[in-house]
DNA sequence: GATCAATTCTCCGTATACAATACCACGGTT
DNA sequence: AACCGTGGTATTGTATACGGAGAATTGATC
């Protein structure tokens, strides 16, 4: 199941329809994947539950199913956390994340359809605006939508929802990868060497490369790293 | 009116272990991945509620996480049932599962250590005696110690953590596969293989041939989805 | 006889109330 | 003075109650 909203196609409005402890819990996911909930901060029931206008019970149903994602963590009757995050453990998230990334472009090489690719070459190219730009926030947003148009190439749903999911968990550092020197230029560069190399239908190396450019990603991240687990004392 | 039934006396199972929610989320998740409960099975929240001696609460909060992890599904007022799986979506399943196997094995090819090593060879050597014997069970678990065995020498927990979470989703569907034919032995020999690959040191190799055992083994599950697809109208 | 609509009915979603447990502070004892 | 034990408090875990949304059934009309 995905984290960020039930279908993609249904959602309309994140507000107006659907249970309310979805609503707690696509916010509260968004809080911490967008980094305003710091990984460490204890997240009391009863004051989530007024902040929202709620009781405890559709905050408690958001909880857990956060914790069952990854994003929280239950201590049992000690309460619940955002979710610490070693820097090994962030180290190791991304290499997952770097190697799912490059199984997916290796199938979506070999399954990707003429109009796919040519949805896919468009996105590249209306990315050069942002980037011309350094439009950070922009290509944020087109990054993600870049790479899970990738995943669906695939025609693999259950892979695609696996590597939402994974990406979707690493937002929160992905976010501020991009705020380093010419990092953005750069992934522009990569994502052309990937659809190079995805025309061609050399899958082996267009994965080659889609894991160089996710670990070039993770490079930019270490004094980030450091600098969260410097101001906080749990970790 | 399940196997675990009601039996009112036991009313305290001699291990209380925790969280009633986690006691009633592992017992269903449990019943779920060894079929007792079959996809597109209705769950009503009192019943189970009732089955377990507790109140619905619990039950939800089980309920809310399975549906996280993707073994049920939750239609907002239309009730949760066991997640139904087309075939098309199995499919999607194993392939996803194949290759995360081969990615993990290339990498753990790269990082075993000498004593993990020996470890996975020596429970290898021990599968032998199952295999002479035919036993399916015994060797349905050793096959899971195995692979996670082989997963933790990636020394990447979090890829680790997500195999075994898709593995386990897949149980229910790979402990029928075990049964048809020779597969028991075939999959011996590949374990081998993939062992001698890894020893080789040659990490592509050795996710080649892990890629080709897990395919292998979804091949004998065709005639097994189409039969589970042929006794439940709602697939 | 068929179809549409209204009513009822069952189950879910949320709220509130109660119980159990972990943390903390305070005091007594060694 | 330090340590252990006990009690209080706050927060979590569980139970129950209530309102509402779908779905099914039945009745009326065409």
């Amino acid at each position: 199941m995905n984290l960020l909203g039930p279908t993609p196609e249904s959602e309309t409005s994140p507000e107006d329809k659907g249970l309310l402890s979805d609503q707690i819990r696509r916010a509260l996911a968004d809080e911490i994947a967008t980094g305003r909930l710091k990984p460490g901060t204890a997240l009391d029931e009863q004051q989530i539950a007024t902040r929202f206008g709620a009781s405890r019970t559709p905050v408690r149903e958001a909880l857990r199913q956060l914790d069952v994602s990854g994003l929280v963590e239950i201590r049992p009757r000690r309460g619940v956390i955002v979710a610490l995050m070693t820097p090994e453990r962030i180290m190791d998230m991304f290499e997952t994340t770097a190697e799912v990334e490059a199984m997916c472009v290796r199938l979506a090489t070999y399954r990707i359809t003429p109009a796919e690719r040519s949805h896919l070459q468009g996105l590249h190219e209306e990315s050069a605006d942002m980037v011309a730009a350094s439009d950070l926030n922009a290509y944020d947003e087109f990054n993600r939508v870049f790479h899970e148009a990738i995943y669906r190439c695939t025609h693999n749903q259950f892979m695609a929802e696996q590597a939402i999911g994974i990406r979707a968990r690493l937002a929160v550092f992905r976010r501020t990868q991009l705020r380093h020197g010419d990092r953005i230029v750069k992934s522009h560069e990569e994502h052309g060497e990937i659809l190079r190399q995805m025309a061609r239908g050399d899958g082996g190396e267009a994965a080659r490369c889609m894991r160089a450019h996710m670990l070039n990603a993770s490079g930019a991240l270490t004094s980030y790293i450091r600098m969260l687990n410097d101001s906080d004392p749990l970790a």
